[in-house]
DNA sequence: CGGCCCGTTGAAGCTAATCAATGGCCGTGG
DNA sequence: CCACGGCCATTGATTAGCTTCAACGGGCCG
């Protein structure tokens, strides 16, 4: 269950660098009530209507497929400053969840298409959003239909990094099993390469949740 | 290279039923010269200026990335009344190729998106083309990370069919290499593939590029 | 008729999945 | 404070599925 904050609370959650950049480059700062989610907590699921947006303040979140038979697919990791759910149709073809403790604005989805209607620069900010959506999800075809399991990781480790601001060490908010749903592999797979880019020197491992970019250029070398 | 038609034919080619309607809904009808393209030859290619925007007139396209070491991934296969090429940079992220002897009709970039800025409709067409390919894409990723070789075969099979209005055959316009590209498997992998899908009596294959789907739910049920 | 391209089939190899067990960390309760 | 239990990550052994390497065949075009 979610905690609405009974007096929405505006203390203003600061945006690192990147974040902040590509929110005045072309992003979206969404104004609308923050509402805090536990880990593991449900945003919103399949199948539900669509009918808000969100922005991460703080925390992290996973969006995701499921099969029948229960093998899941992440489509995408969001952290603060990203917006997430904003939807082409009317219905939630995702389920979205809190990797941990999560505090996410919402608006109206209606509010913002209403504002496009008059407002060009707004419809260009929604558009771009999705464009941007739509990079990352072909980048991410490509990782999965014709990259080994050893430069999956490290294309993810890279870009995790790239995302955080970081350059040489990663915090990694999400379980082994939610790396490996994202990358398509198990997360017997994604332990050993961990493992191995460690042996190879590649990468070390202080705690399974940090990891630092020992030979970052070889790790670019492997996702080109 | 291309053969720029020296009086842009207007000899208007029939869309399907099922092209129609979306171009109604949502879609775009493009209107600009028409230019002819021959076998495999190139369209545009990854890291050219993205000026143009294209909608196939007849015919098929491929868009496709490469990796250094030659590994390619087919990101779309785009038929009669799709549009393609429409970027969200001012650069190519992919090459676009037609499959058979095409013809497409393109307009500049900068027209629709000058449009848009004073027509809240075509902003919205726009944004909604790119949210289709993103769901479409998502779709790709989900394929790619979580199924087996049978169900990606037999859901692109699916695709196709619905695609092309048709619902117990296909057409297929694409080679058993596009076809492996797309769906991050080899070609000696697709044709096993759709041998032993005709083995099992879900497909008769009375020419490679022509495929009947005799049982037609069984293969739906493969992809949910 | 001959050569080439594409698709199919066969055999062997390899990568990642599966099955199984162990270890470490953390929170809870004695 | 320490012991226990549960969860998560790691590691090992084995298997399965797909790839790789190789050969063959059929259709099409010169």
């Amino acid at each position: 269950m979610s905690v609405q904050f009974a007096t929405p609370s505006r203390t203003q959650v600061p945006l690192n660098g990147l974040d902040r950049d590509q929110s005045a480059r072309d992003g979206l700062e969404l104004e609308g009530p923050r509402t805090a989610y536990a880990r593991d907590e449900e945003i919103f699921g399949e199948g539900e209507p669509a009918d808000f947006v969100y922005q991460v303040v703080s925390g992290a979140v996973r969006t995701y497929r499921l099969l029948s038979d229960g093998r899941r697919q992440i489509e995408e990791f969001h952290f603060a400053g990203d917006c997430f759910g904003l939807e082409a149709g009317i219905e939630r073809r995702t389920t979205a969840e809190a990797l941990t403790e999560t505090v996410v604005k919402a608006v109206r989805r209606s509010s913002l298409t209403e504002k496009a209607q008059d407002d060009a620069d707004m419809a260009r900010r929604l558009w771009k959003l999705t464009a941007r959506d739509l990079n990352r999800t072909q980048d991410h075809v490509l990782m999965l239909g014709r990259r080994s399991a050893t430069e999956r990781v490290a294309g993810f480790l890279i870009d995790l990094a790239r995302r955080s601001g970081a350059t040489h060490e990663v915090d990694i908010p999400m379980s082994r099993q939610d790396i490996a749903d994202y990358l398509g592999l198990t997360i017997e797979t994604v332990s050993r390469t961990f493992t191995q880019l460690q042996g190879s020197g590649y990468v070390a491992i202080p705690s399974c949740r940090h990891i630092q970019l020992s030979d970052r250029q070889s790790l670019l070398d492997m996702c080109e």
